[in-house]
DNA sequence: CTAGATGCAAATCGTTTGCCAGTCG
DNA sequence: CGACTGGCAAACGATTTGCATCTAG
């Protein structure tokens, strides 16, 4: 699951540059850093029970409590974002990442980031109809390369 | 809350034509066809809260599980589809509207139907990294023409 | 009449919180 | 040594289901 995956920099606690606050909560703990590098390795958005599975594999006996705690303080800190996606699901992802969006499987289910944003409109512009436009959300639905 | 909003045709039972299955459920009921109408006569996607207030209008003692099991019966027969804004609010509009998506006012929260498809792939399309699309959801974010 | 629908309350599911023990600094 | 954390279980809010009653056909 984890495999083959983009390789990003390994997580460290580091303040990343875009976070607005210092640090999520006032110490460092095992726990936090792998939910951290759970969430900065995937190479897309993560579910709170993927990135619980992936915590476990190093600490077994975390509770699911603790990664929503982390994730809260961690979205806080703006160290990471969430994405919901049209079907509900609420994934997170690295604050870090450049403008993109999110590309899902109908086959496999998965969700992968794409860096192509293709919109015509942008920021400040004026909608028919009166709406000034400030922020979009697109998500792509269709088949990855590993299921053609 | 339902004034000034684009006025539709009076939602009816008659299966609307893109409907692939004929009825939802086998009894045509009084709350069923409220629910229908709500949905139908809103000028945005509607929330299950919304649309069983609405219902209470004309059936006071209606109960939130008949709004949620006609829900699900409408959107099994395709009368009606979900949309999920990246807020992970889950909200319902009829399935008759042609292609379009979602403009959400970051003032006053309200959800609007916009015909504008400002995108520039559609589908079939191959994008960068080999994934095919197939089809896309857009969420515009920004002031609607009330809160400017 | 009678299968199917509703209303109400109990059951679920994902997420959050309270509490006490464990640990970082 | 304390205050901050983590694990566990109870609490929560949104949605679903069980069941007795009601009603469309």
């Amino acid at each position: 699951m984890l495999d083959g995956m983009k390789q990003r920099p390994a997580a460290t606690m580091t303040r990343p540059p875009q976070a607005k606050k210092a640090l999520p909560g006032q110490r460092q703990t095992r726990q936090r850093a792998r939910v951290y590098e759970a969430i900065r390795r995937a190479r897309g958005p993560l579910t709170v029970p993927e990135i619980h599975a992936a915590v476990c594999k190093t600490i077994p006996r975390t509770g699911i409590a603790t990664v929503y705690r982390t994730v809260k303080l961690l979205l806080e800190s703006e160290w990471i974002k969430s994405v919901t996606l049209p079907s509900g699901e609420t994934r997170y992802e690295s604050a870090d990442l450049k403008h993109h969006h999110h590309f899902q499987c109908q086959t496999c289910g998965e969700v992968f980031d794409i860096d192509h944003c293709p919109i015509t409109v942008h920021a400040g512009a004026e909608l028919p109809g009166g709406y000034i436009l400030q922020d979009h959300e697109i998500t792509l639905y269709g088949t990855c390369p590993h299921c053609r």
